[in-house]
RNA sequence: GCGGAUAUGGCGGAAUAGGCAGACGCGCUAGCUUCAGGUGCUAGUCCUCGCAAGGGGGUGCAGGUUCAACUCCUGUUAUCCGCACCA
C-alpha cells in the first residue's frame, strides 16, 4: 500500500468537490434546511491567520455532518472588504484599494480552499462589490425615510498629527494608535442611526434566542437598561433643570446639583453668572480631555460652582448650589444630576472636595467615613413624608408624589447610544444622500443605486478631516432629486460595520438584481440556525445586525424578529509563548506552512483537538505531530482490513459508544473530546490486530467531518464509493452498554479492589462477591460494618469502624 | 467599581443529576528497529516513602456538608476578558 501522501490526496478531493459542486446549497425548498454561518473575514494583506481555521473548521464539521444527515445545507463565505488597512496600504503604495482588495481576496480564497472547507463558493459575496453595496445603501435609505438616520453634531477623536478622525478603538492611551500623536475632541457633523429606538426590543428578544449565556449578559449590560425617575428642579432664574436618577427615594438628601460642562443651560445663564471666565476655562479643559483622560481623573473630582444661579429642591424648597463637573456626561440621562453625597460614592468624593453638606436619608451606614450606597434594605430618615419607609416603599411613594405634583415622572434609561455612522474615509460605501440648501438632506432615488465610489487621485484624507471624496467637485456637485436645484453629495462613507449588518441575508440569494434577496429564499433559509464568531463582536456587529434585521422585519423584508437562532463563540489561538500572535513578537504561525508540512486534515484535526473550543489555546508545534500520527495510523488501517459486514462483538459496544460520543460532542462544541474518543477507539482496533469492512466504513464516516480528504480517499479506494453520499453513522443506545462492567470496591471511601460483574447486577450478589475480595477481607477484618453503599454499575463502599 | 469567566501533572487538556482524579495527545525515560538522524514499535511516566509487596498525600487557598467532593455550600486569593464617573 502507498504511503499517506496528504498533498496528492487533498488536491485530488478539493478538485473533485469543486468539479462536482458537492457543497452547492440546493434550491429544493421542500427539503429540511440548515444554515450554518461563520463571520466572513476582512481580507487583510497579511493573509490568512492560523486562528481563522478554528471557527471555520468547527462549523465545517457541523455542516458536513448535517449533509450526511440529509439536510440541505447553506454554508457560505464572503469578504468584509471595506476598511482602513486596505485604504492605508493603498495610500502608501499608490494602488487603488479595489485592486488591493482583489489581490487579498484571491490569496485568502486560495488559502481557505486549501483547507477543504465545504463552503458553497457559488454564493461568495463581497461587501465592496457595487452589486452588493447597492443594497447596503438601499437599507440605509429606508432607515433615512423612516427617520432612523439623522445628522448630528458630535464630538469625535481627532489625531492632530495624522489629521484624521479616529474611531475609539484607534485611540490607545490617549494618543493615536498609529503615529502616537495627540488626540483631541473635535465637533463634527455625523450621520447617526437610531439604534436606541430599538433598545427595548433588542433587550427583550434576547430571551427568544439560544446564545451563550455570556453573550446574552454582555449584550444586556451593553444595552444597560435602568429604571428611575426624571425630577424637575426649578432654578433661581425661573428655569427648569431636569435630572435623571435611579434613586428618587433619596431626593431629600440632594444637597447640590451637577451639570455637564457641555450643558446648554450654561450659555442661557451667561449674563447672570458671576464667574463666567472660570467656567469657560473649565469647559475648555474638559473639551480637550479625551475619554481616556476623563477616566484617569477618577480619583480627583474637579468642578466649578455656577455663581449667581441656584436650584430649588422640589421636595423641601431648599436652595442648593449648581456645579459643572466632567464626571457628569452630557450623553447619558439629561446631562444633569442631583447629588446625594450620603448615598453615592462620586457625589461623596465631590462633596468632600468642595465642603458640601452630606445629609443621611437612609439609616444603616456611617456617612462620616464613606457613602452608604448598599442600602436597599435600609429605612428612610430626614426625609419628611418618606421617614420610616423602606427604600423600596419610598421609591414607589416618591414616584407617586412626583407624578401627582407634576414635578417629575418615572423614566427608563439605556446606556446604549445611537450609532455614529459616518467615516471621513474613501474606502467605504458612499452615503446616498445629497444636501440641498432648499430641501435639506434628500435621499437619492433608488433607481440611482448603487452610488459608486468615484476614481480619485489620492485616498489621503484632507487636512480638515473631510473624506477624500470632498476634494472631488465632479462627485460633490449634483442636482437635488427633489427640487432639481444645485445640491451637494454627502462625502462621508459608511463604517465597516454596515456591510456585515445584513450579509447573512444576501447569502440566501446572492445574485438577485431586483431586491436584496427574494422573499422565497429568505423565508426558506432564514433564520441562521447556527452562527459562530468571536466574542469581540458581541456588542458591535452582533447588536448592529440584530438591529438592522429588526428594522427589515418592521418594513416587511424579512418575516422573523431575530436573525440568529444560536450563537456560539470560539477562543483565540495564541502563539507558542501564550501571547497573542504578532509580527513584533515573532510568534506567528503561517497556515500555509502547516498545510505544506502536515496537510490540511492534520491542521483541521489539531485545531479542533488543541483544547476547549471556547477557550484560548496556545499553538504547539510538537503537539500537532500527535494528530499527524493519528491520521497515519488511520491510513494504516487499510493494511489490516479484513472481510466482515458487521461490527465484531469485541468492538461492538465501543463503536456504538464512540459514534454516540462523536455525534453528541459535535453538537455541543466538544470537538476535542470527540477526537479523543476516536483516538481511543483506534487504539482498541489496533489491539485486536485487524479491522473489518463495516468497522472501517463507520470509522471513516465519523471522522469525515474532521478530516474529510483522507477519509474520502480511504473510502473510495477500499469500497469504490463516495463517502459524501453515505448517511451519517447511527448508534443504538442499547448496544452502547457492555455486558460486563467494572465496579469499584471501596472501604471507607478508599479504593481497595476492582471487580468485573454483569451489567445491572443486583445489590446483594455484588456485595457478596465484593466482600470475598482478598484486599477487602483484609480491610474489613475485625471491623464493624456500619453501612454498605451500592451504586449500580459504579461502586460499592463499605463504611466500617 | 460593575459584569463575565478561569484556576487540575513538565505542557495542552479530560472527568461535574457527587461515585476509580489525570481520559486523549504532547513531552520525557528505557528497550527494540537504525551506521546515524528521523520515523516506527514495546513498556513506563501525578507527587512522595519503599528493593518490593504496600503505604501516605494530591484538583489555587481556608473551612463546611457527605459513606464519598475537581464537582455542592461559606469565605478568600490570583489571573484573564469586556465595560467603566451611566447618576
Amino acid at each position: 500500500m502507498s504511503r499517506y501522501d496528504y498533498t496528492a490526496i487533498e488536491n485530488k478531493w478539493q478538485k473533485y468537490w469543486e468539479d462536482n459542486h458537492t457543497f452547492r446549497a440546493g434550491t429544493d425548498y421542500s427539503k429540511p434546511k440548515f444554515y450554518a454561518l461563520v463571520e466572513f473575514p476582512y481580507p487583510s494583506g497579511q493573509g490568512l491567520h492560523i486562528g481563522h481555521p478554528r471557527p471555520y473548521t468547527a462549523m465545517d464539521i457541523v455542516s458536513r455532518k448535517r449533509r450526511l444527515e440529509g439536510y440541505n445545507v447553506l454554508f457560505p463565505m464572503g469578504w468584509d472588504a471595506f476598511g482602513l488597512p486596505t485604504e492605508n496600504f493603498a495610500i502608501k503604495n499608490k494602488i487603488h484599494p479595489a485592486i488591493v482588495t482583489k489581490n487579498n481576496v484571491a490569496r485568502f480564497k486560495k488559502q481557505l480552499s486549501s483547507l477543504g472547507l465545504s463552503f458553497d463558493w457559488e454564493r461568495e459575496i463581497n461587501t465592496t462589490d457595487p452589486e452588493y453595496f447597492k443594497w447596503t445603501q438601499w437599507i440605509f435609505l429606508q432607515m433615512f425615510k423612516k427617520g432612523l438616520a439623522y445628522k448630528k453634531e458630535m464630538a469625535v477623536n481627532w489625531c492632530t498629527s495624522c489629521k484624521v478622525v479616529l474611531a475609539n478603538e484607534e485611540v490607545v492611551g490617549g494618543v493615536c494608535e498609529r503615529c502616537g500623536g495627540e488626540v483631541i475632541r473635535k465637533v463634527k457633523s455625523q450621520w447617526m442611526l437610531k439604534i436606541t429606538e430599538y433598545a427595548q426590543r433588542l433587550l427583550d428578544d434576547i430571551a427568544d434566542v439560544n446564545y451563550l449565556e455570556k453573550i446574552k449578559s454582555t449584550q444586556t449590560n451593553w444595552i444597560g437598561r435602568s429604571t428611575g425617575a426624571e425630577v424637575d428642579f426649578t432654578t433661581t432664574t425661573g428655569d427648569k433643570l431636569t435630572v435623571y436618577t435611579t434613586r428618587p427615594d433619596t431626593l431629600f438628601g440632594a444637597t447640590y446639583m451637577v451639570i455637564s460642562p457641555e450643558h446648554p443651560d450654561i450659555e442661557k445663564w451667561s449674563d447672570k453668572l458671576q464667574n463666567m471666565q472660570e467656567i469657560r476655562d473649565y469647559q475648555s479643559v474638559a473639551a480637550r480631555k479625551s475619554d481616556f483622560d476623563r477616566t484617569e481623573m477618577n480619583k480627583d473630582k474637579t468642578g466649578v460652582e455656577l455663581k449667581g444661579v441656584r436650584a430649588i429642591n422640589p421636595v423641601n424648597g431648599r436652595e442648593i448650589p449648581i456645579f459643572i463637573s466632567d464626571y457628569v456626561l452630557m450623553s447619558y440621562g439629561t446631562g444633569a444630576i442631583m447629588a446625594v453625597p450620603a448615598h453615592d460614592t462620586r457625589d461623596y468624593e465631590f462633596a468632600k472636595v468642595f465642603n458640601l453638606p452630606i445629609i443621611e436619608v437612609v439609616k444603616g451606614g456611617d456617612i462620616e467615613k464613606e457613602a452608604f450606597t448598599d442600602c436597599a434594605t435600609g429605612i428612610m430618615v430626614n426625609s419628611g413624608f418618606l421617614d420610616g419607609l423602606s427604600v423600596e416603599e419610598a421609591k414607589v411613594k416618591i414616584k407617586e408624589w412626583l407624578e401627582q405634583t407634576g414635578k417629575g415622572k418615572t423614566k427608563v434609561n439605556f446606556k446604549l447610544r445611537d450609532w455614529v455612522f459616518s467615516r471621513q474615509r474613501y474606502w467605504g460605501e458612499p452615503i446616498p444622500i445629497v444636501h440641498c440648501d432648499k430641501c435639506g438632506y434628500v435621499a437619492l432615488p433608488e433607481s440611482e443605486l448603487p452610488l459608486k465610489l468615484p476614481e480619485v487621485e489620492s485616498y489621503m484624507p484632507t487636512d480638515n478631516g473631510e473624506s477624500p471624496l470632498s476634494t472631488l467637485d465632479s462627485f460633490i456637485n449634483t442636482t437635488c432629486p427633489h427640487c432639481g436645484g444645485p445640491a451637494k453629495r454627502e462625502t462621508d462613507t459608511m463604517p465597516q460595520w454596515a456591510g456585515s449588518s445584513w450579509y447573512f441575508l444576501r447569502y440566501c440569494d446572492p445574485k438577485n438584481k431586483e431586491c436584496l434577496a427574494s422573499k422565497e429564499a429568505l423565508d426558506y433559509w432564514m433564520p441562521v440556525d447556527w452562527y459562530n464568531g468571536g466574542m469581540e463582536h458581541t456588542t458591535l456587529h452582533l447588536l448592529y445586525s440584530r438591529f438592522w434585521h429588526k428594522f427589515l422585519y418592521d418594513i416587511g423584508v424579512v418575516n422573523l424578529k431575530e436573525p440568529y437562532m444560536r450563537r456560539t463563540s470560539h477562543g483565540m489561538i495564541l502563539g507558542e509563548d501564550g501571547q497573542k500572535m504578532s509580527k513584533s513578537r515573532g510568534n506567528v504561525i503561517n497556515p500555509d506552512d502547516v498545510v505544506r508540512d502536515y496537510g490540511a486534515d492534520t491542521l483541521r484535526l489539531y485545531e479542533m483537538f488543541i483544547g476547549d473550543f471556547e477557550k484560548t489555546a496556545p499553538w504547539s508545534p510538537s503537539s500537532i505531530k500527535g494528530c499527524k500520527r493519528f491520521l497515519e495510523r488511520v491510513w494504516g488501517l487499510q493494511e489490516i482490513l479484513t472481510d466482515g459486514e458487521d461490527y465484531r462483538d469485541e468492538l461492538k459496544a465501543s463503536f456504538h459508544k464512540t459514534i454516540k460520543k462523536v455525534s453528541e460532542d459535535i453538537e455541543t462544541l466538544k470537538f476535542n473530546t470527540a477526537i479523543a474518543a476516536m483516538m481511543s477507539l483506534l487504539n482498541e482496533i489496533y489491539n485486536t490486530g485487524s479491522i473489518n469492512k463495516a468497522e472501517l466504513k463507520a470509522f471513516c464516516i465519523m471522522l469525515n467531518p474532521f478530516a474529510p480528504h483522507i477519509t474520502e480517499e480511504i473510502y473510495q479506494s477500499q469500497f469504490g464509493e463516495i463517502l459524501n453520499k453515505q448517511p451519517w453513522v447511527k448508534f443504538n443506545e442499547e448496544l452502547c452498554k457492555e455486558d460486563k462492567i467494572e465496579i469499584v470496591i471501596q472501604v471507607n471511601g478508599k479504593l481497595k479492589a476492582k471487580l468485573m460483574v454483569n451489567a445491572d447486577a443486583d445489590k446483594d450478589s455484588v456485595l457478596e462477591i465484593a466482600a470475598q475480595e482478598e484486599k477487602v477481607k483484609e480491610a474489613l477484618n475485625g471491623k464493624n460494618v456500619l453501612k454498605q453503599i451500592y451504586v449500580q454499575n459504579k461502586l460499592v463502599n463499605f463504611v466500617v469502624k
